[in-house]
DNA sequence: GTCTATATTCAGATAGAC
DNA sequence: GTCTATCTGAATATAGAC
């Protein structure tokens, strides 16, 4: 199959792919803006102009190294949670193998020893946190039919969550995978209280899904729509 | 008390709050790396030479923007805290209560009009996840007493959670929070489904603290710390 | 496809008049 | 303190030889 692709791969072995790793690996260090081409190239050994001879922009570069990972990391989501459900012949699924659906194939993308889909995971956790126009265009497409999908998977799985605050919480679950995912400690609360196995992705996964399974099941407050305050004296504060 | 400042008010009324508040607003819009002082100082009508004549340099204003609100802010939150804790008379506070101190200071300056505070609270959102090497050196300084009081509150809320597994709790717990304060939908999960009140900061507190406070009193897992997998069958997975 | 050299733009910072 | 004008460096992108 590789050598009937579009353009023969002689001359260059793996000139994109070294930049895209490269690419990869500076984003995730550095961000998308702060990183030049220049360092880029630079990490990869290739010469400063052959990001725009293959990709003919910065943008089409970072546009590139998501949509390059992105598909078959979804794709696998789908089909973990597809077979899950058909495994359940109509009993619906706990929230905690809905979760198990999610998460489990970024784990797997961040093991790969090869793929270095490490430095990939944690620069996703990033960007979904990042403020450029450029991730608000690049990652909603790809998300569309990840975030529906599970979405009524949870939905089934807590029929007693009202649908408007399903979708909070998986907000909220989404938000604390995007920083676990990143490797986020940005108030060293890890150094600070010299908790070890920060990088090993499959403990993080062990606490992170009953974390999130037990806040999506919770029990869901009688705060319902009209604003009645969750609490009657979180305003009495100075400053 | 302000005519005695340092230096006299007369001249320039109000000409570094301008650049702040700028800076602020243009930081949590596009980013650090990607705000240049040019459209701070046209946002704030300034000349170009004010940011430097100043403040002396890009990252020494950054700083000072996290410095004029962090320190309020976290104090706040301290005093909250040890508030309750008087209260309650020894009997150890609720999770929820603990959630509410954390959280409520910001609720507070977020909605405080006339200090733009909302901009910094989701500009702290943002600078929670940036990868830039300046967030790294500015936050954990500001939040080391924060970390370390409010470990020991939920410490004392949460008697059967071991000190490892509420560390990691408290960490998926700040990475919720800070998706949630910087009012990022990165995946339009809130548009795809046509939730609304997502500016409604009150209501994103009402059901963040339910759902965080089940997520860290959730059962602990008998995983420990030897290598028990949570889940038998998470590695068969193909791509 | 790969390279050198360069065009162009824009960044942060500063000098010096007022 | 504020302004104009400018220095210096670095960024993206491209032209054209090989």
């Amino acid at each position: 199959m590789p050598s009937l692709a579009r353009t023969p791969p002689r001359g260059s072995p793996d000139t994109k792919d070294r930049i895209l790793a490269a690419a990869e690996a500076l984003f995730m260090e550095q961000g998308y803006a702060s990183t030049s081409l220049r360092s880029i190239t630079a990490k990869a050994r290739v010469n400063l102009a052959a990001v725009n001879y293959h990709f003919g922009s910065k943008e089409a570069l970072i546009r590139e190294v998501f949509e390059r990972r992105l598909g078959p990391l979804n794709q696998a989501r789908l089909d973990y949670l597809r077979r899950l459900e058909s495994e359940a012949e109509g009993q619906p699924l706990t929230a905690e193998q809905v979760l198990e659906a999610m998460i489990a194939p970024a784990l797997q993308l961040s093991r790969d020893p090869l793929k270095r889909g490490a430095a990939f995971i944690r620069l996703l956790g990033r960007a979904l946190s990042e403020p450029a126009d450029t991730m608000k265009q690049v990652l909603p497409p790809h998300y569309r039919d990840v975030v529906l999908c599970f979405k009524d998977a949870f939905a089934r799985s807590l029929p007693d969550v009202p649908e408007q605050e399903l979708i909070w919480r998986m907000h909220f679950t989404f938000g604390a995978m995007a920083y676990a995912m990143a490797g986020n400690d940005a108030l060293q609360l890890i150094a600070t209280c010299a908790a070890e196995g920060a990088d090993d992705a499959e403990a993080i996964i062990g606490r992170l899904v009953p974390f999130l399974a037990a806040g999506l099941k919770a029990p869901v407050p009688a705060v319902a729509r009209p604003g009645a305050s969750h609490s009657p004296d979180i305003n009495r504060q100075a400053a």
